[in-house]
DNA sequence: GGCCCCTGCTAAAACCATTTAGCAAATGCT
DNA sequence: AGCATTTGCTAAATGGTTTTAGCAGGGGCC
């Protein structure tokens, strides 16, 4: 038989007190005059009674539900991109909150729906995700919760966390110098003149900046730049295999481990010894990464670590500032041992 | 100014009537004896003044909540296994219900938790989700909502949504053999004498016996069957690059994907040509397997379908079964063509 | 006319916690 | 002693919806 829940009132008629003192003493106001004994009594009886509150009324009363909505437009179609997720996760875990997950495949329609549902659940947080960090389409509704940009950036809400693209785009360019390959390198999935009029997205833009700049503070140039649209690893071989036509470049910077792994077919049906013959650097440190042999240094996107501070944010209050998270090195085999 | 919510009793006073015709026809009630110029009257007021229930409210009365659970052990190690949160989702948004995501990390005080915060917050419904197939501890409290293991199996609750690993299992050998591959193939992942006191999963257990079962009534039996407990890139690359030393095999059944992806890195050092020299089945359909040259075939984990589902069955009621859903074959450049 | 039933609607209770306003007793102060 | 303040607590209102019980009026039937 469903027993009935046990609610406030019964707890308050165990201990002898009013609901008013056994909500007091167990939201743990601050403020109150409630004896010791009171408080004793109360707990006492909660425990003994197994007593939960229900969150239902709770948010009736203060329109706060201890929950947050993480609304994103594809939950992991790269399957990498979860670590947003369960970095957001662990936050609201440890915030004591529950997270609301919504999907909505980038559609208009569905994003106002999202966000109505979640707003309707009262959620005291709001986080907008993207897969690929970028512009994010806010639907036009009233959102009076705190919200904050994840992976992607929105006029109406300033508040974002990206991941600091710029410092790994010189990161990449100083392994590979470290490395002492510094001649003879190819630039894999980006050239800024075949694609000056297209906008990729602000990150990775500030991923080309980064890898502009220190590679200008050092003096050195690309031998090629090789664009492509897709970071796939079909486009990667292809472009590697015609590159090979004209010479083996002594060092390979691509803008994602696909694009890399596609490199590394080319490389090994060429015969080419990696780092050896051919060092590569790369970025995202999707799972690939590790499985390739030798494995593929790579500045990784801190998923994980950015849905966290994403959530923290949202508790943050007024001191809240957008976040740019670091880009952490993972040093493989595709390098050469610094000398 | 966030001016207040519109409530049910402001679209009676704008109808012109009681907030229980009111709520009785937003409801949809179908028993009710109100007229259709009161019923258009109300539909009118809610659209005009932009309705919106108050879920708190209404959950407190009805102790539904239109949101389910997810509780999973991880929620996408394995990055693909994030199909289940998204067929769940997209399950979720059709029965126009919201998702809770929560994630235990198999540690039974954590488990514990979820649960109960998915109680406290009266969810309609509890999905349990492994991301490896197996029997999962659930907490010994009451739980009074309906329940589905999700890739998973628990004595307590029997609804389960699981694939069809059987089927499966003899899937792959049937591909070998019609690819014309039915001599000199090699198992790769496990060897049945070797563990025999191991269980690994229930349902990678009937993945075995559906390729036992369909090489015995072929007549068949594998080369070699070689064993490992990790079915990781690096242990596929050690056992069939340990393989080739004792000759060349025709067929690499592998046990998933990553494993495949190793022996790819093995055989195409050696110098061998897939298909023509070695033929490969796998099973999952990792991300990996489409990146692989030639493309994996392999037979994948319905993850998404199975997510769906299992939402599915929460609303079954009295008529839901557990299930067993079909893998999909995805037939790639690893096989010869047919003949 | 008297009784029953149907139609179309509403008042008020219930759900459960939080919070405001305030009461009675004890204490402090002069 | 007389008054103000503090201490320790509670009654009652509040939040927004659903639902039970029931009311008033009209029609049908004998």
């Amino acid at each position: 038989m469903p027993k009935k829940r046990v609610t406030l009132a019964d707890v308050a008629r165990l201990a002898g007190l009013s609901t008013t003192a056994a909500s007091m003493i167990l939201t743990g106001r601050p403020d109150t005059r409630l004896s010791a004994d009171a408080h004793a009594k109360v707990h006492q009886a909660a425990t003994t009674l197994g007593y939960r509150p229900n969150v239902a009324a709770r948010a009736l009363r203060t329109d706060k539900s201890r929950s947050i909505a993480f609304i994103s437009d594809y939950v992991a179609t790269t399957r990498f991109a979860s670590g947003l997720i369960r970095g957001a996760l662990a936050g609201a875990e440890d915030a004591k909150h529950v997270m609301l997950v919504l999907e909505t495949g980038g559609e208009p329609a569905r994003e106002i729906q999202a966000v109505e549902a979640a707003l309707d659940r009262q959620v005291d947080g709001l986080i907008f995700a993207a897969m690929r960090a970028r512009e994010v389409f806010v639907p036009d509704i009233a959102i009076n919760v705190p919200t904050v940009m994840l992976n992607s950036t929105s006029a109406r809400f300033p508040l974002s966390v990206l991941p600091d693209e710029y410092e790994g785009g010189r990161t990449a360019v100083r392994l590979l110098v470290e490395a002492g390959v510094s001649e003879s390198v190819v630039l894999l999935g980006h050239n800024a003149e075949e694609e000056a009029g297209l906008f990729r997205s602000e990150s990775i833009s500030r991923r080309f900046a980064g890898i502009r700049d220190e590679m200008g503070a050092r003096g050195l140039r690309f031998d090629a730049e090789l664009s492509c649209w897709n970071w796939e690893p079909d486009q990667g071989y292809a472009l590697t295999k015609a590159q090979l036509q004209k010479g083996t470049p002594r060092g390979l910077l691509c803008l994602n481990d696909r694009l890399a792994f596609g490199a590394y077919q080319a490389l090994t049906e060429a015969g080419l010894a990696i780092p050896d013959d051919v060092a590569l650097v790369s970025f995202d440190n999707d799972e690939l990464a590790s499985y390739l042999r030798p494995g593929l240094t790579t500045i990784g996107l801190p998923h994980q670590e950015m849905g966290r501070r994403a959530v923290n944010l949202l508790f943050a209050g007024q001191k809240a500032k957008p976040q740019l998270v670091p880009m952490p090195t993972l040093i493989r085999g595709s390098l050469p041992a610094a000398h």
